[in-house]
This record gives structure tokens, sequence and C-alpha cells, in this order.
DNA sequence: TTGTACGCGTTATCAA
DNA sequence: TTGATAACGCGTACAA
């Protein structure tokens, strides 16, 4: 377990009595070395148990070939499938991840953020946590660093490019179709309002109301960090309500919550009150009623992100126009909202 | 988003007429700097929008602060929340984590050894993929790197040492918790029997079963890759047999694709069939009946994992001894195993 | 096709 | 307390 016995490039040199310079041009595969010295300095090398230090290798070309990915928490399984996603491109274009946690803390963000700039990360794919304000702390790597796309959470920065999914359209649809369901007291579990993204849900939700007549009323509205213990504490706060009839939560963990809380008080979901979540949580399709939900297409935003993301670093400084791309969403219909 | 502009410790200490070993030193809030200049040179850094370059540092020091992690697949709520654990420990010791995924396949997790001994992470935490039988591949990583823990999966490695689950009590107490319940023909849902883990908790089993005087029959186990299609698939040959009134799967996720399917087929669980799993998965609790399963401390096994690692790190070659840990687990009882 | 010579940004060592 | 110098391992412009 000594540290010492590096081989480097110059050992197989040595030992081959030809000049580093032509082992390095060997090991990277360049044509400028004939095939023959090519084949000895390969079995040499690997004789000799060569390991290559990238360190050295990055300092040097000054790229890394790594993409940081900065995600709120990784154990939310919407955000563990865009991870795959994010992973399956960048695999397959060569590229390591590095994948950071936030835990929703805006120190946290700063702090991963210069590690990565540290680190010469090629290139930043960014879902901000529910604290940042202000996107400062993005210019440093920006300057020095490389490109930086937004994923999931909607940020508008300089000429950063974003990949969301249609949160308004989604938000419109679960409302509507509560509405097209006989629904006309609905309570809707926001997140946080200064979060871009839960306000595009909410205008989806006030819209919907709107295109059908109904009033909007404030004290329908709920915040909360909509986990599952705060989904029991609204559909408390909701009960008490002079009348409620649907309930559209902006996530599933919410709305499975206040579906618990509800089953407790001998409340019928949907009869009584007919549920819709969003995100379409593994566990939408086990609990009883079945949720209705919106389905995002998270493993494939991965992927767009990530591709995305390393076609901006391969072209460089030179032609990074700003791209916006949302992603359409689907209702899937269950069993919470359909009231018999 | 020119990358030439990258401002170095030279430029500092030309700007200030100094030279750069003390800003380098300063930097590193040496104690061999007056108060007075490092304070200078701090501003002037600032005042420059100086960045740090981890690579050349790392390159220097032979360390990088990073340790890496190869985890199976971190959309499984189980890894996520071990990764979780990690991350806390590594983040209070001021260590980096990159967290790769193997996806259970023995080429990815071999390349990944390549590439975190490449960019020559500190130490490595390592839950084998399903594939892997051999461990040759990470003998160039502990002569050339540094030391390797195993967690979850347990491995016998060298001088490696590792921190587990008791897989063995886990599956014991499930199966006599049926056994106690009334079951008498249980069917086992085992992973692959290759992985030494599903070995213990076969092995679990089949010692309860012995305790109890009920005899094995190799029929009554079957091996999957426990995915909750094939907990259906081996749900339907289940109710081929015989006689079965309990069945212990190895995993939740193909307990519940069990569940499913009996539902579907009028047959009641607990009464006809009750049904125990292993993980404690979220959806456990809410899947109706509720799920009797083991939890495993899996946040605080990422912990220690990460902990121990570090210290080993820090002792460098000295002193490494093999070390052994392995965490009790819970039996939660609920209602899919208790008949009425 | 190969060798020479130097630099990437930082830190360790030695001397002042 | 500070400065000068070399070295970490690799890649590349240039020359041969």
């Amino acid at each position: 377990m000594k540290k010492n016995d590096q081989i480097t490039i110059h050992d197989i040199a040595r030992a081959l009595e030809i000049d580093s310079s032509t082992v390095s041009r060997a090991l990277n595969n360049s044509s400028r070395v004939s095939e023959k010295t090519k084949k000895r300095i390969l079995e040499k090398a690997h004789a000799l148990g060569y390991q290559r230090n990238s360190l050295a290798s990055n300092l040097r070309t000054n790229k890394t070939n790594t993409i940081g990915v900065i995600v709120p928490r990784i154990s939310r399984n919407f955000f563990s499938n865009i991870i795959s996603g994010i992973e399956d491109a960048a695999y397959q274009e060569g590229y390591n991840v590095v994948i950071c946690q936030s835990l929703e803390s805006f120190d946290r963000e700063k702090k991963i953020m210069e590690t990565l700039l540290a680190n010469r990360v090629d290139g930043i794919l960014l879902s901000t946590s529910m604290e940042t304000l202000s996107l400062d702390h993005l210019k440093p790597y920006l300057t020095h660093g490389g490109p930086i796309v937004f994923y999931d959470r909607p940020c508008d920065f300089e000429n950063c490019s974003s990949i969301t999914i249609n949160d308004y359209k989604g938000s419109f649809k679960a409302t509507e179709h509560l509405i097209l369901n006989g629904c006309k007291d609905i309570v809707y579990f926001s997140g946080p309002e200064t979060v871009a993204l839960y306000q595009n849900r909410k205008k989806g939700y006030v819209d919907a109301l709107a295109k059908h007549n109904i009033t909007y009323r404030s004290d329908y509205c709920m915040s909360s960090n909509l986990s599952e213990n705060e989904g029991i504490r609204l559909a408390e706060q909701m009960l008490k309500l002079p009348q409620v009839d649907g309930l559209f939560s902006s996530n599933d963990t919410a709305a499975i919550g206040a579906m618990k809380y509800l089953k407790n008080q001998g409340v019928s979901v949907p009869n009584d009150i007919a549920v819709v979540g969003f995100n379409n949580h593994p566990i939408s399709s086990v609990i009883e009623p079945s949720l209705t939900t919106i389905n995002q297409p998270d493993f494939i935003m991965g992927q767009l992100a990530s591709s995305m993301l390393i076609r901006q670093i391969k072209q460089g400084d030179i032609g990074v126009s700003k791209e916006t791309e949302i992603l359409d969403v689907e209702l899937i219909i269950r069993n919470s909202s359909q009231k018999l």
C-alpha cells in the first residue's frame, strides 16, 4: 500500500531506451508513432503495471473530460432517474460524471460550485436548491470554467441553456382533470413560491380554474416544502375549509401524506375528495386508491441535458447560443381522481 | 467563456512583487507567513478573481481529498440512502465524493476502477456488482492507489475491510417469524446464488426451517434477479406448488411484485399466504396489506463505511488492519405476515 | 517517425 | 518570514 511505486511514462521510456514523448504519443494512440514501437510500448506499459495519471494529463490539457452534476437530493426517485439519464449519455460520449448533493442548501451549493471549479470540470448540470434566489455564485465558473446547463428547475441566467419540463401545462392538465371530474372546490398544495418551478405550477392551477369560471381563493392554496409530513399537516388544515371536493398537490409525496391522513379520518378518496399528484412516484401506483398524477420524462431529461452540455463543451467559446428546451408531460389517470 | 484567463499564484505574486511560494503558503494558511502579507495576498487574490487549481495541487501532493464510491444503482432507495450517509460523513471530514454506478455490470465496474485509479482518488468504497465473481481487478488500485472498503455486499479480499449488515440474522428472523405465525410451507425468493449476500440470506432461511424441524425443499427456493417482474413470474410459479402458506422474499421489490400478482389472482395475503420482504423499502409501508420486512441501517452504514475508509486513508500504509463490521437488522412487523 | 525542450499550477526543500 | 529552484507526470511545438 505504498504510493511511491508509481510507474510513469519515463519509466517506460527508460526501459525501452526511447523518449518519453514517444511513449506519451503511443499511449494516446497517436498516428505519429510506428505500429511497431507502439506495440512495444503498450506491452512494456502493461508489463510494468503502468497506470495513467489523469491529474497530470488534465493539468496539461486543461480539460478533465468530466462534467459536474449538482442535484438537490439523490434519494428522491425523480432525481436519481435523471442522474441515470445523465450518466447514460455522458458514458456514451466518454465523459465522467461527478455528482454532488446540495440538500436544498444554498451554502452547500456555493461550496460545491467552488469545488467543481477548483477541480476544473468541463461543464456543469445544475438544478438549483430551493434556497437559491440569486445566481451570482455561478459567475466565477462561467468566467473561468465552462458552460452550465440548468435542468428541471428553470432558471434564466446569462447565456446558460436550460432543459425543463412543462410544469405549467402539467399543472393545468391536472387541475382541469379534476374539474372535468366534477370538482369545484379544489385545494392546491404548492411548494415554496420563491421557486420558479412552483410559480409555474401555481399558474397552471390558477389558469385552469379561470378557464372554467371557478374563482381562485387564496385560502385554498397552501404552501409547504411538500414533504409527506407537510402533506399530513396541510390535509388536516384542508378539512377545516368550508367545502372541498378536490385536491391537487404539486408533488406526489405530499399527496400521499394527505391521502394517508384522509383515510385515517374516514374521508373517502375520490368520492369525498378527489386527489391528483405530480411526479409519478413509484408509490403512486401502489397506494390505494392508486394516485392520478403527472408523469415527467426524467430519464430522458437527464440524457438530453447531458448531451446538450457536452455539445456545448465541445463547441468551446464560440457559438454557444442559449437553448431552452421544455419537455412535455403526461397525465396518468388512476383511481384517486374519478368519482363514482 | 474563454479559458485562458486563469489567474494563478504567479499573477498574484507579480502584482504584489513577492514570490509565488509565499502566495502559496498564504493561500494554504501556513503559519510561516506574516499576518500582514497574508492579508495583502488574500485581498489581491480575491480582487483578481483567483481560483485555485486543484489539479495542480493534487498532482504535486499526490492526494486528491476525494473518495470514490462504486454503487450498483443509484436509483435504488437503499443505495441512495447509503450514499447520503457516505456523503454526510465525508463532508464533515472535508472529503469530496465521486459516485459511480456499475449498473450491476462487471465490465463497467472494471472500467470505473481504472478511472478512479487514473484520477487518484484517495480511497474507494465498493459494493460489487452482481456479476463480479473475481476481485482481481482491484489489485492495481490496492497496489498503486489506496485502501478499499466494501460495504453492503460482503467480500473477503486481501486486507480490505468491510462493513455489511447481518443478512443471515435478518433472514433467519424473517423466516422464523413466518413459522411462529403458523406457516409450514414457506417459499423463498433468492437472489443470484453466486452472490455472497444471497448465500447468507439463504442460509438464514434454511437454518430457521431446520431449527423448527421443517424440511427444506429445493423446489421451494426460487432464484431470480429480484425485480418486480421476476416477483410476478415467481409468484405464478409458486402457485403451482402443492402447498404454500408463506413467502419470504429476499427483497421487497420482488415481494411487492408477488403481492400484486396474488391480489390479482384472488389469493389472500396474509391468510392464504403470509409474506415477508427484506429492505424496508418505502413502498412496503404503503402497499395493502402493509409488508412485514427487515429494516437495514442504510444511512448509518454509509456513514460508518465513509469514516472507516477516511480513517484508513489518514493512517497511510502503516497500521491498516482488516476490520469487519456487521450491523444489526430489525424485523418490522406489519400486516402481510399475521394470519387472522 | 522520433527526440528536444518546455510548460501546465502548485508545493516542498533549501537557503537567505 | 521570505525567496529561489526544482519537481509532480504528462503533452506538444518544433526540430531533426
